[in-house]
This record gives C-alpha cells, sequence and structure tokens, in this order.
DNA sequence: GCGCTCATAACTGTATACAGTTTGGAATTC
DNA sequence: GAATTCCAAACTGTATACAGTTATGAGCGC
C-alpha cells in the first residue's frame, strides 16, 4: 500500500488550521524544534510546510530569525477585504456573462435548504463554513480556478478574524444577526436575472458590511489585549 | 559582516528566472538533483525554494514523484488574464477613490518620459519590463499591497506567455504595435478624472485585448511544436 | 515483435548532525 | 542603577546520509 498524502502536506494543513485556531499570536516568533515536536514532524519536512505558508501571505520570514505569525493591523484587513471585493465581484460579473442557468439553480437551492441551519447555527465556526461554503460556490461558478484559488487564500487568512467578529456578535446579540442570508439572496437573484450591476453592487456591499464588523472587532479585542492584568 | 539575502530567497529567484527563461517546459518534471548542481545550492534549500514556488501556483507537486512545470492550457491563460482584470480593475477603482492627484500626475509623468523609449524598444525583454512597471504603478495608486502581491503573482505566471506574444510580434510586425501606450493614456486620462466607469473599461478592454493576443500567440507557439521533425 | 516480471538504478522524503547566527543574561564598568 | 561587553545557550541554515518509492530496462515466455 502506498502513501496518498505527503507529509509536508499534512503538516501545512495542521499549521493552517493552528493558525485558524490562534495558536500564533500576531508577531509571534515561531520556534521550529517546539512546533516540530507538537506536529510530531522533523524540521525539514516542516520547514518546507512553512516555507509554503510564507509565499501565501501567512507568515513572514526573517533571514536567520525564522518564521514569524503576521501581525494584525487594520491596514491589513482592509487590504484583504479589499482583495476579496476584487476577486469575488468579477467572478460575479463572469457568472453573470456565462454560468449555466441550471448551475444558479442550484446554487439557489442550496442556500434554501441551509437557511434553516443557517439560522439555528451558534457556534461561530460552524457559521463561518455556511458563509464560506457559498462565497466559494459563488466564485466556482465563474468557471475561473485561479479566482477559487485566490478566494480560499483569502479566506484562510481572514477566518481566524472573521471568528473574533462572530464571536463577539454571538455574545452581545446586537444589530445585524449573524445568520441573515438576505444579502445572499440579493446576488443570487441578480445574477438569476444577469444583472451585473445589480449582482455586483449587493456583493460588495455585503463584504464591505462584513469588513467594517470584523474591523470593529478586531480593535475591541485588542484594546481588550491592552487591558493591564490585574 | 552579516549575510542580507537567504539562501533560499536567491534561489527562489533563480528559479523564477529560469521559469521566465523557458528552462522548463511545461509538464515537465523536475530533477532536483540536477537542477541543486546549476544553482549551486544542496537540495534541502532547493525543495524550500521549490514549495513556496508550488504554494505561488508557478509549479504543480506529487507526492514520490517531486515538482513539474505547470502545463500551459488556453483555459488557464484564461483563468490568468481574467485574475488580472479583476485585481487591476479593482485597485484602479480604489485609486479613482483615494489616490491623491500628486501620484497620479507622477504615473502620467512617468508614462510620458517611458513613451520614446516604449516605442523604440524592439528587445521584448525590454518592452515586457517597462509594460510590467506601468501596471505595477497603477495598483501601488490603490494602496493595497495585497492587490499588488496578487498582481506580481499573476505577472510572474504571464510573464513567458507574454514573451512569446512580444516574440510573434517583432517577427511579424503586424497589427498594432507592441509599443502603443495609448491604451495606457486612456486608462490614466479616466483616473485623472476619477472616472471609475471610463478608466476600468479602457483598463479591462487593454488587457482583454493582450489576452488575445498572447493566447493566439501561445497557439501558434503549441502548433509549430507538432510539426514533425523532418 | 509484444507484453510481463523482476532486478536495479535513479530519484524523492526526511532524519540527523553540525556550522553559523542570534539571543539573553551574567559579569563588568562607570 | 544603567550601560556595555562578552559568553553560553538556543535557534536557524544546510550538508550529508540513508530509507522508501518510482522509473527503467534486461530477460523471458509467447
Amino acid at each position: 500500500m502506498t502513501k496518498r498524502e505527503s507529509n509536508v502536506d499534512r503538516v501545512y494543513e495542521a499549521l493552517r488550521q493552528m493558525a485558524a485556531d490562534f495558536a500564533f499570536k500576531p508577531d509571534q516568533r515561531i520556534n521550529e524544534s517546539a512546533l516540530s515536536d507538537v506536529l510530531g514532524a522533523r524540521r525539514t519536512p516542516l520547514r518546507e510546510a512553512l516555507n509554503r505558508l510564507v509565499a501565501e501571505g501567512f507568515l513572514t520570514f526573517q533571514i536567520n530569525r525564522g518564521f514569524f505569525c503576521r501581525p494584525l493591523t487594520p491596514s491589513y484587513i482592509l487590504d484583504l477585504y479589499e482583495a476579496r471585493v476584487a476577486v469575488e465581484c468579477e467572478a460575479l460579473r463572469l457568472a453573470c456573462l456565462r454560468a449555466p442557468d441550471s448551475e444558479i439553480a442550484a446554487l439557489s437551492d442550496y442556500l434554501d435548504r441551509m437557511e434553516p441551519d443557517y439560522q439555528s447555527a451558534t457556534d461561530p465556526v460552524e457559521l463561518l463554513a455556511l458563509d464560506e461554503s457559498f462565497h466559494n460556490r459563488l466564485v466556482q461558478l465563474s468557471g475561473n480556478s485561479e479566482l477559487l484559488r485566490m478566494l480560499q487564500n483569502l479566506n484562510g487568512r481572514i477566518r481566524y478574524i472573521r471568528l473574533i467578529d462572530l464571536k463577539r456578535m454571538r455574545d452581545q446579540a446586537d444589530g445585524a444577526a449573524p445568520g441573515d442570508v438576505s444579502a445572499h439572496k440579493r446576488v443570487l437573484e441578480g445574477l438569476a436575472a444577469r444583472d451585473v450591476v445589480a449582482a455586483t453592487d449587493a456583493l460588495r456591499s455585503h463584504i464591505e458590511k462584513r469588513r467594517e464588523e470584523a474591523t470593529e472587532a478586531v480593535r475591541i479585542a485588542f484594546s481588550q489585549l491592552y487591558v493591564p492584568d490585574d
């Protein structure tokens, strides 16, 4: 029996998971030996995986000092969300031009089926998975695998910012319900009508609203970090 | 005296250069030992650099079979150009909204200064560098470093496709002159007037025109590959 | 000649070792 | 006490070795 998954792949996935679970704090230096113990892999394959994450923008690297978790500044968050707008709106435009009606209808059905789950979900991780899944499918309708790859890279980095946001929403239960699918529905209506402007405007404002919420959540989370220990 | 550049970085840059110089043919398997001899680096740092290139989409990887140059299919080329449209048009939109007049004027000046070089350049490599430089600066006006990173990644992969195209143009001297900056000027006029629609329409059609040319050039290059040896 | 088997060569995957660099703190000076 | 120097420990960078897998091709039966 031959192996199907490379060890580097396994380590790489584990590292992404750790990043999403706040295992690394922004700007934290990553100790390769300690990490290799945790992951059950030696430093050689670990470093190969870390280099992939550097190339993807998850981590930074300094010569002779090693790998660092990327700092989480407001302007970085803004950049990531703006890049998402670029990727998703162009994908939506392409989908309006060429996605078959049947696939658009399938995504509508999916959204309808998921709506109860969406509204009853209380676990932020679950909600986030549902939301990411919708956006992934939307971009898949463009048929462009580079746009999909870019979205997945951005979402990988945005994920833990959004988790901060969703946890805050659950705690405060203020304003917009987190399980609100109306924005997604508006996007799909525009898409079904092949109305590029209506669809992209809806999507753009949806993502920008999410960005404002996330930025605020991170601001609050940071301010709490600076509360002195008693 | 301390080292300023990591060996992995050096190897990584050398590999990108080799890719742009057609050192690897599409779908070609990459022999690590042979490559490490050429680059003067051992396999450990070489593999770290190769992993970065996999993460960036330059190469593919198969377990126990190693690294491969990415195949060059028409749909892959289409995906890359569409992704460029996504990145550049959104960057341009953001630049229309917030780039200072002074920086827009500086880019206009740059274009005017470069125009003679552009029109007299006959070396495809030189022309390409000039063109990429303009597009990079345009995206920089958005102030978004993620969009810039994405553009540089896409251009790194598109570069050798465009070289095929530019070499064909030089040989045939048909249709549009390669050193035509009028499209760039139209984009900047729209930007200076803060006219998002005019600017992005001009940019979109410019990139799509380039894509059609490049796709055709690759099609021709491929058809010549299949001419049987005599 | 064509397909199959198996031995071997070539190559990839990674553990280990060690060299070079940075870091943190003790010792020293003012 | 604060600043500085210097040394040891910790960590990163990579060469090397070898184990495990894949590719190649000779030999063989048909």
